[in-house]
DNA sequence: CTTGACCTTCCCACGATGGGAGGCCCCATC
DNA sequence: GATGGGGCCTCCCATCGTGGGAAGGTCAAG
């Protein structure tokens, strides 16, 4: 099997294939005489597994971990609940800090006539002066500093 | 008032600062006889706004429109408004998408032992065979093997 | 044998951020 | 006036996951 039917096969693209391949998230694949490389069933399988892992949020390198347990026949089935449980934990951190966000914007939005006037107290709060020193516990998805 | 002050004064990183004026995110700075980017209270408080957008989630190019409607003297509160609960909207979007997450990864963890024998429904679901959600019509890929 | 879908590698781009090199500039201290 | 240290300048590079595209080799069908 092809890269190209792999990629069907797996809903992984050509491209990303590649790329996992290049930073050893997954093996090396063989290559055929022309120098193609060649997939099979375990390949797609395992192909399939990062792409359901990255759909579920997992950052890579925690899907790296995975698949290690994965391929590994003696692995603790603990070891796998860990890095859900804290993946849940990771998540629970985030919807918390989203929360606040919306929490925030909508306190301002409410107090916004939302009309023709140009006047609005969104704008005020965005510039206001305050410490910005302490950084605080920077909600956000990025992280940053 | 130099970068490295501005950048003290608002909590922006002077990388940041001179990023979001090649941007074009902000406008260009006035330069010193010496090069030196020169900045004013109200450049100041721009860079906050911008800071205090970015840690509330917004993306940079509606920080660029939030930006617009704050120098604006003329502006509709309406437009404000308007970017705020559309921002609410997508945040309620992502959270909903993270707890679906949540919710998949806990049934999983549920249904695994946790103990030291090497079966754990996490990996056998995430490597399960299902459709792959046809990325795109790709058009005559041949078949072989 | 031609055609064209497919494969290969290599380079570029994004967005937002940090790191660092090499080179000016400014001010204080000697 | 000279020297030193720290701030500033512009570039380049790296991240991370992904896509786009060019240039060129391969393969199977017509």
């Amino acid at each position: 099997m092809n890269i190209g039917e792999a990629s069907a096969a797996s809903g992984v693209s050509a491209k990303m294939i590649r790329y996992y391949e290049e930073t050893g998230l997954i093996p090396v694949i063989k290559r055929s005489d022309a120098g193609y490389r060649v997939y099979g069933e375990r390949d797609v399988q395992m192909l399939r597994f990062v792409r359901r892992a990255r759909d579920l949020g997992f950052p890579v390198d925690q899907i790296g971990e995975l698949l290690a347990l994965w391929r590994d026949t003696s692995r603790h089935s603990a070891d796998v609940k860990h890095l859900a449980t804290q993946r849940i934990d990771e998540l629970h951190r985030k919807i918390d800090a989203m929360q606040d966000m919306v929490a925030t914007l909508q306190t301002l939005a409410e107090s916004c006539h939302g009309d023709a006037r140009p006047d609005c107290p969104i704008l005020a709060d965005l510039s206001r002066d305050e410490q910005p020193a302490q950084a605080g516990p920077r909600i956000g998805l990025r992280q940053r500093e």
